[in-house]
DNA sequence: AAAACTTTGTTTAGCCACTAGACGAACATG
DNA sequence: CATGTTCGTCTAGTGGCTAAACAAAGTTTT
């Protein structure tokens, strides 16, 4: 059933929009915040007498005046609460805990190697226990977790498959929400990325911004019209699987001619191995040291990047042609070769994409280093939890 | 600067609410609308009072009784008022005048070749006077012009870029709407085409649904969320150019292996000159005689159908997996070769597509015939009027 | 057939959030 | 110090919604 439009709805917008632009533009008074979204003074007092009650904003001393009266400030109160965001990697495990505006308290960081989903569930739950111990005394506490999953997630938050983790049909979410009774939300780490970037990086005010996560493998997180498109179940954004040479080589996924068979992590390093870089039993087999190899200058180390970013580019181009995007980001593991992607990378989308599509385009690499997911889901909760505190709040029975 | 909230807003959306509920459950007493929307009983009143002002609804005669007294059904007024919906093709323009329901009450047609833009505005016009003329008496007339063009059209209505035309930089959503007075919507024609499917097709529930319009070339129309997707500058659903084969035939758009070189109509036709069953002069070269061809048992024909099958299968492999939709539509010309294509189509995705795709999954061709474009600029423009009307109306003065 | 119950649609009273505008407080300026 | 400006609160009024009463028009029960 729709939704119908009453008073509480007119409010619980009202006070969003209050709320938001206190956030973005604070310091802020409130006869600033009436004039600029258009609402009555009054109105506003009132509301922000409300966010006050809920401690999410404060006030601080006045401000300068402009001719009359001194404005009382309004703030944001970063500190009213913390989330936790956490990334799950195939080979680390990445836990930060954040203000309620996204920044980072704390970091908690571990790697391994070819544990069992139990191994790194008892992981998390470390991780998890330290990073609500460390939270500082805040008026509504620790506010939710979130945790980004290399895999397929469907609409209810269960994990359908993380190929990469040997994870099939886990109800991650339930667990969690049992053992700290708190909101849980589990989201693709493309699709967490995304939002990260789209919350904490380069282009905050694009409405389309679309994450390439290429790592092992190759995951794409969508924002448009400024939310995460999901798809009908939960599955969009698979474009690791995306076909760019119809008659290729066989992908394990069943399919041939793969993006990611091309333009992945595993792939680069494969054709290391292919090329005589490294033996394929070799320790030194991964992407930090083959960037070591090319930035001393080992020729054949930085045709591979060439190659690898031309493949990139390739199906950046694809992205753009579909999307017609304002902004590329290109993050995880192949973002730290920034700088023996992007030449042929840029060159490839210079020179084929459609002329039209290029105006106000921005390809680029991910600035948030390893943090994208973890801020993503971070900010869901977070975004969770302010939307829910914008209803009105029921009596407390006892 | 963004909508704030007020009584006018929570109007405008019930009674939105109320008139969808009657269009698509009627006949339906004001008292099911209700509890049905979940609004109070004299709220619905009030605004049923509101739209038969507007002659937007009608009430018919007492329906059944359940037990108590007969209700007052109310139906939608089909025939408030009447939409214009344009479809040009490359060959072709085509002109229908539906009332508020997309019923289609008048069609006009005819086919061209090499025509200047000059020329085919003047076919426009006598086309769209003649829907004018013939449309019937009714409260408010004609509501709009719709028009799809098979080009670029940016967020503005202006047509930037139609190749197969050799349009560039046209206004003619100012030049009709000087011209007729009424609100002018022009839009590309696969996004219209996927907005029609999306309305008059098969999947009307669907929340997301990609429409290919597979013609001389191919474009692709997205239906994300239940709303048309545009992309930043209204470009999106260039996927007859994503890269299908990396370092394929060069394309006339500066790219690569691009999908419209494998799985369009143009290709088939060329690839059809190519085996020698047309002298590239024949004049029996078209779609039409070649599905004739087919039908009379001609296994080369049979065979390159089969062949452009595959490849609608690749490129559609990479729409599931990049927007895990609930339907995806095959329409405009290659449509007419369903029978011939479908067999290797579904192979290549059933083959292909990874597997938590499929479920719900439904790849079928149009069954609106040429229409699809047609109706959807048409329901978009009755759309924008119906908002219209939503709001509280003006007095007028003179 | 009368009485009792149901259902529909209108009406009334009341509520809630918003607006407009008055107002006092606090500050700047001449 | 007088005047003007700006900020924030307060009050009265408006509009749309809900809840509940009510009349009208049915059906079902006795």
């Amino acid at each position: 059933m729709t939704k119908t439009w009453n008073h509480q709805v007119v409010k619980e917008g009202n006070k969003s929009l209050v709320l938001d632009k206190i956030k973005n533009n604070s310091p802020i008074s409130r006869a600033a915040v009436a004039s600029q979204i258009g609402l009555n003074k009054g109105t506003v007092s009132s509301l922000v007498s409300d966010l006050l009650d809920d401690h999410l904003i404060y006030e601080s001393g006045p401000g300068e005046s402009s001719g009359g009266r001194r404005p009382v400030m309004l703030l944001f109160n970063d500190l009213a609460g913390y989330a936790i965001g956490i990334d799950i990697g195939v080979n680390y495990l990445l836990g930060v805990l954040t203000d309620l505006s996204g920044n980072i308290q704390l970091k908690k960081e571990c790697s391994f190697k070819n544990l069992s989903y139990e191994e790194i569930k008892e992981k998390m739950f470390s991780t998890i226990d330290s990073l609500i111990a460390s939270a500082p005394d805040s008026p509504h506490g620790v506010v939710g977790i979130g945790v980004g999953v290399p895999g397929v997630v469907d609409k209810d938050g269960e994990i359908l498959l993380a190929p990469n983790l040997k994870w099939r049909n886990l109800d991650l979410k339930s667990v969690l929400e049992e053992k700290y009774g708190l909101p849980v939300i589990i989201e693709n780490e493309a699709n967490a990325g995304a939002y990260g970037e789209k919350r904490f990086g380069a282009g905050q005010e694009c409405e389309n911004i679309i994450y390439v996560s290429a790592g092992i493998g190759i995951g794409v997180g969508l924002i448009l019209n400024g939310t995460l498109y999901k798809g009908s179940n939960g599955f969009s954004g698979e474009l690791g699987h995306m076909t760019i040479q119809v008659h290729g080589p066989k992908c394990r996924c069943g399919n041939e001619g793969c993006w990611e068979l091309y333009a992945s992590e595993q792939a680069l390093l494969d054709t290391a191995v292919q090329s005589g870089l490294f033996a394929s039993t070799d320790e030194k087999l991964d992407l930090p040291h083959l960037i070591q190899l090319a930035e001393s200058g080992n020729e054949e180390a930085i045709a591979l990047f060439k190659k690898s970013g031309d493949y990139l580019g390739v199906g950046i181009n694809n992205i753009v042609n579909t999307f017609n995007p304002q902004q590329v980001v290109i993050g995880n593991r192949m973002a730290s070769a920034k700088n023996w992607l992007s030449e042929s990378l840029n060159e490839r989308v210079a020179n084929q994409a459609l002329w039209f599509q290029q105006n106000d385009l921005i390809i680029g690499f991910s600035e948030l280093d390893t943090l994208p997911t973890a801020l993503g889901v971070a900010a869901f909760t977070i975004e969770n939890f302010l939307s829910v505190r914008m209803q009105p709040q029921q009596a407390i029975f006892s």
